[in-house]
RNA sequence: GCCCCCGUAGCUCAACUGGAUAGAGCACCGGCCUUCUAAGCCGGGGGUUGCUGGUUCGAGUCCAGCCGGGGGCACCA
């Protein structure tokens, strides 16, 4: 019914010709703000009245006609409503058949039915492996894993990436600091301090008389078998692939060194006071960037060459990087350096993740990694646990600063809203364990053929935030908005919650209507499960 | 100085890229467990969407300029 409204609106459009000039307020079929202005609401009419001057209310009267005369008994009524609204009113017999749908989808319903899907690879987490990770490196994992969830569900082939920052001098300095505590030496200025370096100084033999290189290489294989740990115990997806900055650096020529030459070949780069320059103005850079230093030395940009030359050559259709605030300022010569190696820049998506702020006692409070003060991701997550700090993390948007107040979010961890939908869930359970496997397994069969009995309006708002599903989770897909479904998820289990509060289930009036219930209870307890997988929360029995 | 993000209820945040009376969760006040899970339900108070203009049928949303917060502007990683 919708496919035949929405196609019915194009075809008005179209009719209405010349296309919408400027591209901007394209008409639209949604769920109106309000149960009384209908179960879809168009805003056609506003839109086409001007090209067919008529008043909107007049072109929304012959459209309502119109419609009604091809959905028949699947349309109520229609009302036309404030400056020329069309709302819709669907039929009970519509909504049952509508949720017959959604059962025979099963656990596919809202799945993308790419095929075959693009190759997307998301790049996420990526800290540097000299340290913990932070509550920053938590909301960047909790966001990247959930979108990888999102894009695998939509249809698209996801490779999970994270990038390992093992070259430079950062590995050297990390070694010092090692080295010089396994002496009983103070750490080197600009080095690393804190508990974990001194653990580390006692888990490498001979830390006190190796060179710190060998130092630093063997503490961060150590690292990264740490965020391994703490990730899987986050709940993050395994990794595809563990990209490490030194293997650019390998071999003869290394990757770094051709990705250059071919930026040479291109006529990108030139020499200017000993340095190899990238012309990356040419792309839109706001200045030239520096690849190689008049000491010799690669800068790191010169990596990010190389790995994005690489991201490049192993064919993906997507490149999707999930980045700190603190790196925004490297989008646009990231972007120059795509477009210089003869990229598309629209296929490579720089996501920039804006910052957790702690906060103690109600004020900010600083997270310095040098004075070892920080809260780690372990730490979240045994203070209030995985679910709680995902949910946490993930209901807001990647672009808004997040402020984080450790004691608040301990004493609260109880009022979570991420408890309120799991607890819808295994009350679903509950209920469908009262009304029996078979009656249960059974659902959906045949919804259509019961209960001629009105729907309650628990009932029919249900249903409809059932149908809504693909088209949110769509959106929130193609926005990189994991909070939305956090945001939808919430309202399905206030939605169903209400329902359960109106509607008996088991013991309702007749056999008919129990039926069709318990067929709603279990679309809703597959949605829900749905939501919460895709926000890495798990969707408990019991509670 | 230049660039990017943000400013919405006491607090934390939404608002389907321009739609109808700006919504949730916490917190606060009052009520509800003989009935499928009370981690719940019902009712209530709470707003000039930072400010000023502009664009139009219509602006939290788009444009300009201010104010305030954060981040970034390396031959660092």
């Amino acid at each position: 019914m919708l496919q035949a409204a929405a196609t019915l609106l194009r075809v008005a459009e179209g009719d209405a010709a010349p296309p919408p000039a400027g591209g901007r307020g394209g008409i639209t079929l949604e769920r109106p703000p309000r149960a009384d202005f209908g179960d879809y609401s168009t805003n056609a009419a506003l839109l086409l009245a001007p090209r067919l001057s008529a008043s909107p209310r007049e072109v929304a009267e012959r459209l309502g006609a119109q419609l009604a005369g091809d959905l028949g008994a699947s349309l109520q009524r229609f009302e036309v409503a404030g400056p020329g609204f069309l709302n819709l009113f669907l039929a009970d017999g519509w909504l049952r058949t509508a949720l017959g749908g959604v059962l025979a989808a099963g656990d596919a319903y809202g799945a993308g039915g790419r095929e075959p899907g693009e190759r997307v690879m998301v790049e996420f987490v990526s800290a540097n492996p000299t340290g913990p990770m932070h509550v920053g490196h938590a909301r960047n994992a909790a966001y990247g894993d959930a979108l990888a969830r999102m894009l695998e569900f939509a249809g698209e082939r996801v490779e999970r990436e994270y990038y390992v920052n093992d070259a430079g001098s950062q590995v050297r300095t990390f070694g010092e600091s090692i080295r010089a505590l396994a002496r009983g030496e103070r750490a080197p200025e600009n080095g690393y301090q804190g508990d974990y370096i001194a653990d580390l100084a006692a888990r490498i033999a001979d830390a006190a008389t190796s060179d710190p290189a060998d130092v630093g290489r063997a503490a961060v294989a150590m690292m990264v078998g740490e965020i391994q740990r703490s990730l899987t115990a986050f709940g993050v997806k395994e990794f595809d692939y563990w990209a490490y900055e030194s293997a650019l650096h390998e071999g003869q020529p290394s990757l770094v060194d051709r990705a250059l030459a071919r930026l040479a070949e291109l006529g990108h780069t030139y020499m200017q006071d000993g340095a190899l320059w990238l012309r990356s103005t040419t792309f839109g850079d706001d200045k030239d960037r520096v690849l190689v230093r008049s000491s010799g030395e690669f800068t790191y940009l010169a990596s990010d060459v190389a790995y994005h030359e690489e991201k490049r050559e192993r064919g993906f259709d997507r490149l999707v990087d999930v980045w700190g605030a603190d790196h925004h300022g490297y989008v646009l010569r990231l972007k120059a350096v795509y477009a210089a190696l003869g990229g598309d820049p629209d296929d490579l998506e720089l996501l920039i993740m804006q910052l957790v702020h702690l906060v103690r006692s109600g004020e900010r409070a600083q997270m310095s990694k040098r004075a070892g003060e920080f809260v780690t991701l372990d730490d979240l997550v045994s203070e209030i646990g995985v679910d709680a700090a995902r949910w946490y993390l993930l209901a807001r948007s990647h672009d808004t600063t997040v402020d984080l107040d450790l004691d608040l979010a301990r004493s609260q961890s109880a009022e979570n809203p991420v408890y309120y939908v799991q607890y819808a869930h295994a009350r679903i359970l509950s209920v469908l364990a009262k009304a029996g496997e078979d009656r249960a397994s059974a659902a959906g069969e045949d919804p259509a053929g019961v209960a001629d009995q009105e729907l309650h309006p628990s009932e029919r708002a249900l249903i409809k935030q059932l149908l809504d599903f693909p088209v949110e989770l769509a959106s929130a897909t193609a926005r990189r908005a994991p909070h939305r479904i956090a945001a939808y998820a919430l309202e399905l289990a206030q939605g169903f919650t209400a329902f359960y509060r109106d509607c008996r289930v088991v013991g309702a009036e007749s056999e008919a209507i129990e039926s069709q219930r318990i067929a709603l209870c279990v679309a809703s307890r597959r949605t829900i499960a749905r939501c919460l997988d895709l926000l890495g929360v798990s969707a408990p029995e019991h509670m």
